[in-house]
DNA sequence: GTCTATAGACGGATAGAC
DNA sequence: GTCTATCCGTCTATAGAC
């Protein structure tokens, strides 16, 4: 295995830390400190914290969508599909300790205030709906839904639901709600 | 009209700068600024900064099942006062710009680094879901559901979720959706 | 209550030597 | 790439005079 580069290393560990702890709770010494880097380094690789936060949400995104892929490839039934989708973001918080969706955090964090950050968690969301979507018409060309685009976002709204409220609960009996509600709509 | 106290003046600068800016991102210097007080004034209501935020969330916690008591008061069918409560929130998004939840919000920023406040914040979703549960147990006494339960909590993901995706969207279509499910659900 | 001054720590970022 | 030193701003919080 080749050894990790200090590139990914700083992306690393400020994502954890972000992610953990906040961004404006993370301090470029602490980052710096755990990467085990020179300050130097780090602004050798990243123009500025700003710019370290957008590699960070880039990287989670990448992330994001390949767990999603490999959650649902195997599997042919839409319905199951769903739930498959339904469990990843079940994994995810269970994975985490509960500590939330990274682009509803930074979101709550910085509001507004960016809009760049904004922007861009904007259009990730968009992506997540895109993908719900893709499957639950999946299921309607076979079972015929009233609405799939509605229910789409239905089952999206859901899922957003789920993740704060287990993020808040830490614990994960929301998903399976969200299950039994879906399972009871799609018959 | 009485004068406003030094004391809530602080809070309500205090609350809307946490609110719109980051609890992080707003010093004192700038609170004592808009309050239009003294530093030394501040320091003698409230002990520390995180006094102040316990401040905040207990007045939001009180405005917020206040303006819910409200907006069901006048409502007699259960099923009006189940699409009230996502009015209200509707409402509350609307008027914030799309500014989020409060509580949501604070847990994203400090994550579990303060344990007074996410278990603050624990009880008040708590809460929450409580006010969903007596109503939908209203509806179902009447309307006979299999599992009323069950249906609140399932009421309660589809508004937390719609309140997460508005923030990020800037739009509140995200309420309709919930309320054409819900209306879907209980004939 | 008001004001100003300041402590002491930490923030992000830069520069120079190796 | 590493290291240290440093700038300058801001942070929370305290102290003293009025």
């Amino acid at each position: 295995m080749k050894k990790e580069k200090v590139h990914d290393r700083i992306i690393r560990v400020a994502s954890e830390l972000f992610y953990k702890q906040g961004y404006n709770s993370t301090g470029i010494n602490q980052i710096i400190a755990e990467a085990d880097i020179a300050i130097g380094s780090l602004y050798n690789h990243f123009s500025s914290k700003n710019d370290l936060l957008h590699a960070y949400l880039i990287q989670e995104e990448i992330g994001w969508f390949d767990g999603f892929e490999k959650s649902i490839v195997n599997i042919e039934e839409p319905k199951e599909k769903i739930i498959a989708v339904i469990d990843y973001r079940k994994k995810l918080q269970q994975s985490s300790g509960f500590a939330g969706c990274h682009f509803i955090k930074i979101i709550s964090e910085i509001g507004d205030g960016n809009a760049v950050v904004s922007d861009f968690v904007k259009k990730h969301k968009d992506k997540q709906k895109e993908m719900i979507r893709i499957i639950v018409k999946e299921y309607s060309d076979k079972h015929q839904l009233e609405d799939a685009s509605l229910m789409a976002d239905q089952v999206f709204l859901l899922i957003e639901g789920a993740v704060v409220t287990s993020t808040i609960s830490k614990k994960n009996d929301s998903f399976d709600q969200v299950k039994k509600m879906i399972k009871g709509l799609l018959p």
